[in-house]
DNA sequence: GCTTGTGAAGACCTTCACAGCA
DNA sequence: TGCTGTGAAGGTCTTCACAAGC
Protein backbone atom coordinates (compact mmCIF):
# COMPACT_ATOMS: atom_id res chain seq x y z
CA UNK A 1 0.00 0.00 0.00
CA UNK A 2 1.38 3.47 -0.96
CA UNK A 3 0.85 6.06 1.71
CA UNK A 4 -0.90 9.25 0.37
CA UNK A 5 0.15 11.55 2.47
CA UNK A 6 1.87 14.04 0.27
CA UNK A 7 5.40 14.31 -0.49
CA UNK A 8 5.10 17.88 0.31
CA UNK A 9 3.73 17.25 3.34
CA UNK A 10 6.52 15.22 4.40
CA UNK A 11 9.50 17.90 2.95
CA UNK A 12 7.85 20.32 5.42
CA UNK A 13 7.82 18.34 8.79
CA UNK A 14 11.73 19.23 9.08
CA UNK A 15 10.64 22.89 9.04
CA UNK A 16 8.33 21.90 11.87
CA UNK A 17 10.64 20.39 13.66
CA UNK A 18 13.00 22.94 13.68
CA UNK A 19 10.64 25.68 14.47
CA UNK A 20 9.29 23.64 17.38
CA UNK A 21 12.54 22.91 18.68
CA UNK A 22 13.07 27.06 19.10
CA UNK A 23 9.88 27.59 20.54
CA UNK A 24 10.73 24.60 22.96
CA UNK A 25 14.19 25.90 23.73
CA UNK A 26 12.38 29.47 24.72
CA UNK A 27 10.43 27.82 26.95
CA UNK A 28 7.01 28.39 25.15
CA UNK A 29 4.88 25.00 26.26
CA UNK A 30 1.60 26.11 23.87
CA UNK A 31 1.40 27.38 20.06
CA UNK A 32 -1.37 27.47 17.62
CA UNK A 33 -1.46 26.95 14.21
CA UNK A 34 -1.56 30.61 13.56
CA UNK A 35 1.48 31.29 15.37
CA UNK A 36 3.06 28.65 13.46
CA UNK A 37 2.02 30.19 10.42
CA UNK A 38 3.60 33.30 11.44
CA UNK A 39 7.17 31.60 12.16
CA UNK A 40 6.95 29.68 8.96
CA UNK A 41 5.59 31.84 6.52
CA UNK A 42 3.22 29.28 5.94
CA UNK A 43 -1.04 29.47 6.61
CA UNK A 44 -2.62 28.09 9.67
CA UNK A 45 -4.67 25.83 7.33
CA UNK A 46 -1.70 24.51 5.90
CA UNK A 47 -0.16 23.61 9.24
CA UNK A 48 -3.51 22.15 10.66
CA UNK A 49 -3.68 19.66 7.21
CA UNK A 50 -0.32 18.81 7.50
CA UNK A 51 -0.29 17.54 10.85
CA UNK A 52 -4.02 16.40 10.46
CA UNK A 53 -2.10 13.86 8.24
CA UNK A 54 -0.71 12.07 11.21
CA UNK A 55 -3.42 12.62 13.81
CA UNK A 56 -5.04 15.35 16.20
CA UNK A 57 -2.32 16.68 18.36
CA UNK A 58 -4.17 19.71 19.04
CA UNK A 59 -6.57 20.87 21.58
CA UNK A 60 -9.65 23.22 20.65
CA UNK A 61 -9.36 26.46 21.76
CA UNK A 62 -5.69 26.02 23.46
CA UNK A 63 -3.50 25.02 20.40
CA UNK A 64 -0.57 22.33 20.19
CA UNK A 65 1.41 21.75 23.46
CA UNK A 66 4.79 22.61 22.23
CA UNK A 67 6.64 19.94 23.46
CA UNK A 68 4.13 16.81 22.75
CA UNK A 69 3.42 18.02 18.91
CA UNK A 70 8.25 17.85 18.69
CA UNK A 71 7.97 14.71 19.83
CA UNK A 72 5.18 13.46 17.88
CA UNK A 73 6.72 14.79 15.00
CA UNK A 74 10.26 13.39 16.08
CA UNK A 75 8.77 10.18 16.21
CA UNK A 76 6.90 10.30 12.43
CA UNK A 77 9.66 11.62 11.16
CA UNK A 78 12.17 8.84 12.46
CA UNK A 79 14.33 11.01 14.41
CA UNK A 80 14.20 9.10 18.05
CA UNK A 81 16.88 7.17 16.53
CA UNK A 82 20.56 7.38 15.58
CA UNK A 83 21.14 7.21 11.86
CA UNK A 84 24.50 5.86 10.29
CA UNK A 85 25.51 7.55 6.84
CA UNK A 86 28.46 6.57 4.53
CA UNK A 87 30.09 9.39 2.37
CA UNK A 88 31.39 8.85 -1.19
CA UNK A 89 33.87 11.33 -2.68
CA UNK A 90 36.13 12.81 -0.50
CA UNK A 91 37.30 16.07 -2.34
CA UNK A 92 36.90 19.26 -1.32
CA UNK A 93 33.86 19.32 -0.92
CA UNK A 94 33.14 15.42 0.38
CA UNK A 95 36.18 16.81 3.47
CA UNK A 96 34.17 19.65 3.96
CA UNK A 97 31.17 17.17 4.23
CA UNK A 98 33.22 15.44 6.50
CA UNK A 99 34.18 18.15 9.15
CA UNK A 100 31.07 19.94 9.01
CA UNK A 101 29.39 19.69 12.47
CA UNK A 102 25.80 20.05 11.69
CA UNK A 103 24.70 16.48 10.76
CA UNK A 104 25.95 14.84 13.78
CA UNK A 105 23.99 16.77 16.69
CA UNK A 106 20.57 16.02 14.30
CA UNK A 107 21.63 11.70 15.19
CA UNK A 108 23.31 11.26 11.35
CA UNK A 109 26.56 10.02 12.40
CA UNK A 110 29.12 9.63 9.14
CA UNK A 111 30.57 6.17 9.55
CA UNK A 112 32.79 5.42 6.51
CA UNK A 113 34.32 7.21 4.17
CA UNK A 114 35.33 6.16 0.07
CA UNK A 115 36.82 7.60 -2.69
CA UNK A 116 38.39 6.13 -6.01
CA UNK A 117 41.19 8.14 -5.82
CA UNK A 118 44.07 5.97 -4.62
CA UNK A 119 45.71 8.68 -3.41
CA UNK A 120 43.55 9.38 -0.82
CA UNK A 121 42.95 5.85 0.41
CA UNK A 122 44.28 5.55 3.42
CA UNK A 123 44.60 9.31 4.49
CA UNK A 124 42.50 10.77 7.74
CA UNK A 125 39.62 13.52 7.34
CA UNK A 126 38.13 13.80 10.82
CA UNK A 127 38.36 11.07 12.90
CA UNK A 128 37.74 8.84 9.44
CA UNK A 129 40.09 6.67 7.33
CA UNK A 130 39.40 7.24 3.05
CA UNK A 131 38.59 3.96 2.43
CA UNK A 132 39.08 2.67 -1.50
CA UNK A 133 35.15 2.73 -3.18
CA UNK A 134 36.06 -1.56 -3.98
CA UNK A 135 35.11 -1.82 -0.43
CA UNK A 136 32.17 -0.29 0.39
CA UNK A 137 29.57 -3.15 -0.13
CA UNK A 138 31.90 -5.16 2.02
CA UNK A 139 31.75 -2.10 4.86
CA UNK A 140 27.69 -1.71 4.43
CA UNK A 141 27.54 -4.96 5.15
CA UNK A 142 29.74 -4.38 8.60
CA UNK A 143 27.87 -1.48 9.58
CA UNK A 144 24.60 -1.41 8.21
CA UNK A 145 24.36 2.48 7.30
CA UNK A 146 21.00 3.46 6.16
CA UNK A 147 22.02 6.39 4.37
CA UNK A 148 24.63 7.59 2.15
CA UNK A 149 25.43 10.99 0.97
CA UNK A 150 27.08 11.59 -2.31
CA UNK A 151 29.72 14.34 -3.20
CA UNK A 152 31.19 13.26 -6.78
CA UNK A 153 31.97 14.98 -9.88
CA UNK A 154 28.64 15.01 -11.70
CA UNK A 155 29.84 12.18 -14.43
CA UNK A 156 30.83 9.76 -11.90
CA UNK A 157 27.29 9.86 -9.63
CA UNK A 158 25.38 7.38 -11.52
CA UNK A 159 27.49 4.57 -11.00
CA UNK A 160 28.24 5.73 -7.46
CA UNK A 161 24.46 5.42 -6.87
CA UNK A 162 24.20 2.70 -8.51
CA UNK A 163 27.00 1.05 -6.53
CA UNK A 164 25.33 2.52 -2.95
CA UNK A 165 22.31 0.87 -4.19
CA UNK A 166 23.53 -2.23 -5.03
CA UNK A 167 24.70 -2.29 -1.29
CA UNK A 168 21.37 -2.03 0.22
CA UNK A 169 21.32 1.83 0.99
CA UNK A 170 17.81 3.13 0.63
CA UNK A 171 18.51 7.13 1.23
CA UNK A 172 20.66 9.22 -0.79
CA UNK A 173 21.40 12.49 -0.20
CA UNK A 174 23.11 13.86 -3.32
CA UNK A 175 25.66 17.23 -3.92
CA UNK A 176 26.60 16.18 -7.76
CA UNK A 177 25.40 17.89 -10.31
CA UNK A 178 23.29 14.86 -11.70
CA UNK A 179 19.59 13.40 -11.28
CA UNK A 180 20.77 10.01 -10.30
CA UNK A 181 18.02 7.10 -11.40
CA UNK A 182 17.07 4.61 -9.18
CA UNK A 183 14.93 1.98 -8.24
CA UNK A 184 11.47 2.22 -6.22
CA UNK A 185 11.63 2.37 -2.99
CA UNK A 186 15.19 4.40 -2.98
CA UNK A 187 15.10 8.28 -1.87
CA UNK A 188 17.34 10.40 -3.25
CA UNK A 189 16.94 14.70 -2.39
CA UNK A 190 19.51 16.81 -4.49
CA UNK A 191 21.76 19.44 -3.14
CA UNK A 192 22.31 22.01 -5.71
CA UNK A 193 23.02 25.31 -4.97
CA UNK A 194 24.35 26.26 -8.58
CA UNK A 195 20.93 25.01 -9.69
CA UNK A 196 19.09 27.70 -6.88
CA UNK A 197 21.15 30.27 -7.41
CA UNK A 198 20.42 29.97 -11.40
CA UNK A 199 16.49 29.71 -10.63
CA UNK A 200 17.04 32.90 -8.93
CA UNK A 201 18.58 35.03 -11.29
CA UNK A 202 15.58 34.52 -13.51
CA UNK A 203 13.65 36.58 -11.44
CA UNK A 204 16.29 39.41 -11.17
CA UNK A 205 16.53 39.76 -15.11
CA UNK A 206 14.56 43.11 -15.96
CA UNK A 207 11.04 41.87 -16.91
CA UNK A 208 11.61 39.19 -14.34
CA UNK A 209 8.97 38.92 -12.42
CA UNK B 1 2.02 42.26 -13.54
CA UNK B 2 2.85 38.81 -11.91
CA UNK B 3 4.24 36.34 -14.38
CA UNK B 4 2.01 33.36 -14.92
CA UNK B 5 4.34 30.79 -15.13
CA UNK B 6 4.69 28.11 -12.47
CA UNK B 7 7.51 28.58 -9.92
CA UNK B 8 7.89 24.66 -10.36
CA UNK B 9 8.50 25.68 -13.92
CA UNK B 10 11.91 27.59 -13.48
CA UNK B 11 13.06 25.70 -10.63
CA UNK B 12 13.06 23.18 -13.14
CA UNK B 13 14.95 25.19 -16.11
CA UNK B 14 18.01 24.66 -14.81
CA UNK B 15 17.98 20.71 -14.75
CA UNK B 16 16.75 21.18 -18.45
CA UNK B 17 20.15 23.53 -19.10
CA UNK B 18 22.23 21.13 -17.38
CA UNK B 19 21.58 17.95 -19.37
CA UNK B 20 21.45 19.83 -22.60
CA UNK B 21 24.69 20.65 -21.85
CA UNK B 22 25.60 17.34 -21.21
CA UNK B 23 24.12 16.20 -24.83
CA UNK B 24 26.34 19.67 -25.89
CA UNK B 25 29.12 18.23 -24.76
CA UNK B 26 29.17 15.05 -26.60
CA UNK B 27 28.25 16.72 -29.71
CA UNK B 28 24.16 15.89 -29.89
CA UNK B 29 22.52 18.61 -32.64
CA UNK B 30 19.18 17.20 -31.67
CA UNK B 31 17.01 16.05 -28.92
CA UNK B 32 13.49 15.18 -28.54
CA UNK B 33 11.13 15.91 -25.87
CA UNK B 34 11.12 12.32 -25.49
CA UNK B 35 14.77 11.91 -24.96
CA UNK B 36 14.92 14.67 -22.78
CA UNK B 37 12.25 13.30 -20.25
CA UNK B 38 14.10 9.85 -20.12
CA UNK B 39 17.36 11.75 -19.68
CA UNK B 40 15.80 13.95 -16.47
CA UNK B 41 12.92 11.26 -15.02
CA UNK B 42 10.13 13.37 -16.15
CA UNK B 43 7.43 12.60 -19.20
CA UNK B 44 7.66 14.38 -22.92
CA UNK B 45 4.85 15.81 -22.12
CA UNK B 46 5.69 18.26 -19.20
CA UNK B 47 9.02 18.97 -21.22
CA UNK B 48 6.87 20.38 -24.15
CA UNK B 49 4.64 22.10 -21.50
CA UNK B 50 6.99 24.06 -19.34
CA UNK B 51 9.36 25.08 -22.55
CA UNK B 52 6.24 26.43 -23.85
CA UNK B 53 5.66 28.81 -21.39
CA UNK B 54 8.45 30.71 -23.29
CA UNK B 55 7.93 30.30 -26.57
CA UNK B 56 8.69 27.43 -29.59
CA UNK B 57 11.87 26.04 -29.63
CA UNK B 58 11.50 22.64 -31.27
CA UNK B 59 10.25 21.51 -34.70
CA UNK B 60 7.86 19.12 -35.43
CA UNK B 61 9.07 15.73 -36.79
CA UNK B 62 12.72 16.45 -35.67
CA UNK B 63 12.43 17.78 -32.02
CA UNK B 64 14.68 20.43 -30.42
CA UNK B 65 18.16 21.46 -31.74
CA UNK B 66 20.46 21.03 -28.57
CA UNK B 67 22.68 24.66 -28.76
CA UNK B 68 19.60 26.70 -29.68
CA UNK B 69 17.82 25.58 -27.02
CA UNK B 70 20.41 25.86 -24.11
CA UNK B 71 21.10 29.28 -25.72
CA UNK B 72 17.61 29.94 -25.48
CA UNK B 73 16.71 28.33 -21.66
CA UNK B 74 20.39 30.48 -20.49
CA UNK B 75 19.25 33.36 -22.04
CA UNK B 76 15.64 33.37 -20.10
CA UNK B 77 17.15 32.34 -16.66
CA UNK B 78 19.72 35.43 -17.29
CA UNK B 79 22.45 33.11 -17.08
CA UNK B 80 24.31 34.91 -20.18
CA UNK B 81 26.28 37.23 -18.34
CA UNK B 82 28.38 37.62 -14.94
CA UNK B 83 26.75 37.84 -11.86
CA UNK B 84 28.39 38.83 -8.62
CA UNK B 85 27.80 37.69 -5.42
CA UNK B 86 28.73 38.56 -1.88
CA UNK B 87 28.88 35.70 0.88
CA UNK B 88 27.64 36.94 4.41
CA UNK B 89 29.31 34.35 7.17
CA UNK B 90 32.79 33.13 6.72
CA UNK B 91 32.56 30.18 9.35
CA UNK B 92 33.37 26.57 8.64
CA UNK B 93 30.60 26.41 5.97
CA UNK B 94 31.48 30.01 4.69
CA UNK B 95 35.20 29.37 4.20
CA UNK B 96 34.00 25.30 2.10
CA UNK B 97 31.66 27.67 -0.18
CA UNK B 98 34.82 30.18 -0.81
CA UNK B 99 37.24 27.43 -2.23
CA UNK B 100 34.52 25.60 -3.48
CA UNK B 101 35.17 25.70 -7.37
CA UNK B 102 31.47 25.16 -8.47
CA UNK B 103 30.05 28.87 -8.88
CA UNK B 104 32.77 30.89 -10.71
CA UNK B 105 32.18 28.33 -14.43
CA UNK B 106 29.00 28.92 -13.71
CA UNK B 107 29.50 32.80 -13.93
CA UNK B 108 28.72 33.94 -9.81
CA UNK B 109 31.75 35.33 -8.68
CA UNK B 110 31.66 35.79 -5.40
CA UNK B 111 32.68 39.38 -4.47
CA UNK B 112 33.08 39.99 -1.04
CA UNK B 113 32.77 38.01 2.12
CA UNK B 114 31.97 39.58 5.42
CA UNK B 115 31.62 38.06 9.05
CA UNK B 116 30.88 39.85 12.23
CA UNK B 117 33.81 37.99 14.24
CA UNK B 118 36.18 40.32 14.17
CA UNK B 119 38.99 37.83 14.58
CA UNK B 120 38.48 36.77 11.55
CA UNK B 121 38.07 40.17 10.02
CA UNK B 122 41.12 41.12 7.82
CA UNK B 123 41.85 37.35 7.34
CA UNK B 124 42.51 35.95 4.24
CA UNK B 125 39.98 32.79 2.05
CA UNK B 126 40.67 32.48 -0.58
CA UNK B 127 41.27 35.59 -2.99
CA UNK B 128 39.11 37.46 -0.74
CA UNK B 129 40.23 39.52 2.80
CA UNK B 130 37.39 38.82 5.07
CA UNK B 131 35.60 42.16 5.76
CA UNK B 132 33.72 43.39 8.81
CA UNK B 133 29.46 43.26 8.94
CA UNK B 134 29.44 46.73 9.39
CA UNK B 135 30.86 47.52 5.94
CA UNK B 136 28.28 45.63 3.74
CA UNK B 137 26.30 48.31 3.00
CA UNK B 138 29.02 50.42 1.89
CA UNK B 139 30.47 47.71 -0.27
CA UNK B 140 27.31 46.52 -1.83
CA UNK B 141 26.76 50.49 -3.08
CA UNK B 142 30.48 49.92 -4.44
CA UNK B 143 30.61 46.68 -6.19
CA UNK B 144 26.70 46.42 -6.71
CA UNK B 145 26.49 43.08 -6.60
CA UNK B 146 22.99 41.34 -7.58
CA UNK B 147 23.20 38.51 -4.87
CA UNK B 148 24.23 36.90 -1.46
CA UNK B 149 25.09 33.93 -0.03
CA UNK B 150 24.49 33.71 3.51
CA UNK B 151 26.47 31.21 6.05
CA UNK B 152 25.84 32.05 9.29
CA UNK B 153 24.31 30.44 12.05
CA UNK B 154 20.52 29.66 12.11
CA UNK B 155 19.96 32.93 15.20
CA UNK B 156 21.83 34.56 13.35
CA UNK B 157 20.24 34.71 9.84
CA UNK B 158 17.25 36.97 9.69
CA UNK B 159 19.20 39.68 11.15
CA UNK B 160 22.01 38.94 7.94
CA UNK B 161 18.99 38.60 5.97
CA UNK B 162 17.58 42.04 6.78
CA UNK B 163 20.77 43.92 6.66
CA UNK B 164 21.47 42.22 2.93
CA UNK B 165 17.77 43.15 1.75
CA UNK B 166 18.08 46.62 3.18
CA UNK B 167 21.46 46.57 1.04
CA UNK B 168 19.45 46.52 -2.06
CA UNK B 169 20.30 42.74 -2.67
CA UNK B 170 16.70 40.74 -4.26
CA UNK B 171 18.56 37.18 -4.41
CA UNK B 172 19.53 35.02 -1.51
CA UNK B 173 21.29 31.72 -0.94
CA UNK B 174 20.35 30.50 2.20
CA UNK B 175 22.46 28.05 3.82
CA UNK B 176 21.49 28.55 7.65
CA UNK B 177 19.00 26.29 8.81
CA UNK B 178 16.22 29.35 9.38
CA UNK B 179 13.23 30.46 7.01
CA UNK B 180 13.95 34.02 6.25
CA UNK B 181 11.23 36.07 6.15
CA UNK B 182 11.79 39.27 3.00
CA UNK B 183 9.84 41.62 1.26
CA UNK B 184 7.73 41.12 -2.10
CA UNK B 185 10.57 41.28 -4.85
CA UNK B 186 13.24 39.64 -3.05
CA UNK B 187 14.34 35.79 -3.85
CA UNK B 188 15.27 33.35 -1.75
CA UNK B 189 16.51 29.75 -1.71
CA UNK B 190 17.73 27.59 0.97
CA UNK B 191 20.20 24.87 1.59
CA UNK B 192 19.01 22.33 4.32
CA UNK B 193 20.73 19.29 3.80
CA UNK B 194 19.76 18.36 7.28
CA UNK B 195 16.29 18.55 6.60
CA UNK B 196 16.52 16.88 3.37
CA UNK B 197 17.90 13.36 5.13
CA UNK B 198 14.87 14.23 8.17
CA UNK B 199 12.50 13.96 5.05
CA UNK B 200 14.53 10.57 3.95
CA UNK B 201 14.37 8.84 7.10
CA UNK B 202 10.26 9.24 7.15
CA UNK B 203 10.44 6.76 4.16
CA UNK B 204 12.90 4.13 5.76
CA UNK B 205 11.11 3.69 8.94
CA UNK B 206 9.95 0.36 8.76
CA UNK B 207 5.89 0.80 7.45
CA UNK B 208 7.63 4.34 5.94
CA UNK B 209 5.95 4.26 2.28
C1' DG C 1 -14.37 33.35 22.88
C1' DC C 2 -10.79 30.85 20.80
C1' DT C 3 -8.67 27.23 18.08
C1' DT C 4 -8.68 22.63 16.12
C1' DG C 5 -9.85 19.14 12.54
C1' DT C 6 -11.91 18.45 8.19
C1' DG C 7 -15.15 17.98 4.23
C1' DA C 8 -15.84 20.81 0.21
C1' DA C 9 -14.31 24.24 -3.02
C1' DG C 10 -10.87 26.20 -5.45
C1' DA C 11 -6.31 26.82 -7.42
C1' DC C 12 -2.63 24.97 -9.43
C1' DC C 13 0.09 21.68 -11.94
C1' DT C 14 0.47 17.48 -14.77
C1' DT C 15 -1.04 14.43 -18.20
C1' DC C 16 -3.71 13.36 -22.15
C1' DA C 17 -4.63 13.30 -26.78
C1' DC C 18 -4.70 15.25 -31.10
C1' DA C 19 -4.30 18.93 -34.76
C1' DG C 20 -0.71 20.66 -37.34
C1' DC C 21 3.56 20.75 -39.42
C1' DA C 22 8.26 18.93 -41.00
C1' DT D 1 5.68 8.97 -40.33
C1' DG D 2 7.46 11.48 -36.23
C1' DC D 3 7.32 14.92 -33.02
C1' DT D 4 5.88 19.48 -31.32
C1' DG D 5 2.61 22.72 -29.15
C1' DT D 6 -1.54 23.13 -26.69
C1' DG D 7 -6.45 23.17 -25.24
C1' DA D 8 -8.99 20.18 -22.24
C1' DA D 9 -9.23 16.73 -18.69
C1' DG D 10 -7.55 14.92 -14.68
C1' DG D 11 -5.20 14.85 -10.37
C1' DT D 12 -3.01 16.86 -6.50
C1' DC D 13 -2.37 20.31 -3.10
C1' DT D 14 -4.07 24.50 -0.78
C1' DT D 15 -7.51 27.29 1.12
C1' DC D 16 -12.00 28.04 2.88
C1' DA D 17 -15.34 27.89 6.23
C1' DC D 18 -17.63 25.86 9.87
C1' DA D 19 -19.05 22.24 13.36
C1' DA D 20 -17.21 20.64 17.50
C1' DG D 21 -14.78 21.05 21.75
C1' DC D 22 -12.00 23.37 25.23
Amino acid sequence: MTSNIPEVVILRLPLYARVLRGLADRGEDVVSSQRLGDLLHSTPAQIRKDLSYFGRFGKQGRGYRVDHLLRELRQIMGLERQWSVILVGVGQLGKAILTYGGFAPQGFHVVAAFDSDQSLVGTSVGSLTVQASGELAETVKQHQPQLAIVAVPGHACQSVVDMVVRAGIKGILNYAPHQAQVPEGVWVRDIDPVGALQSITYYLKPNGS
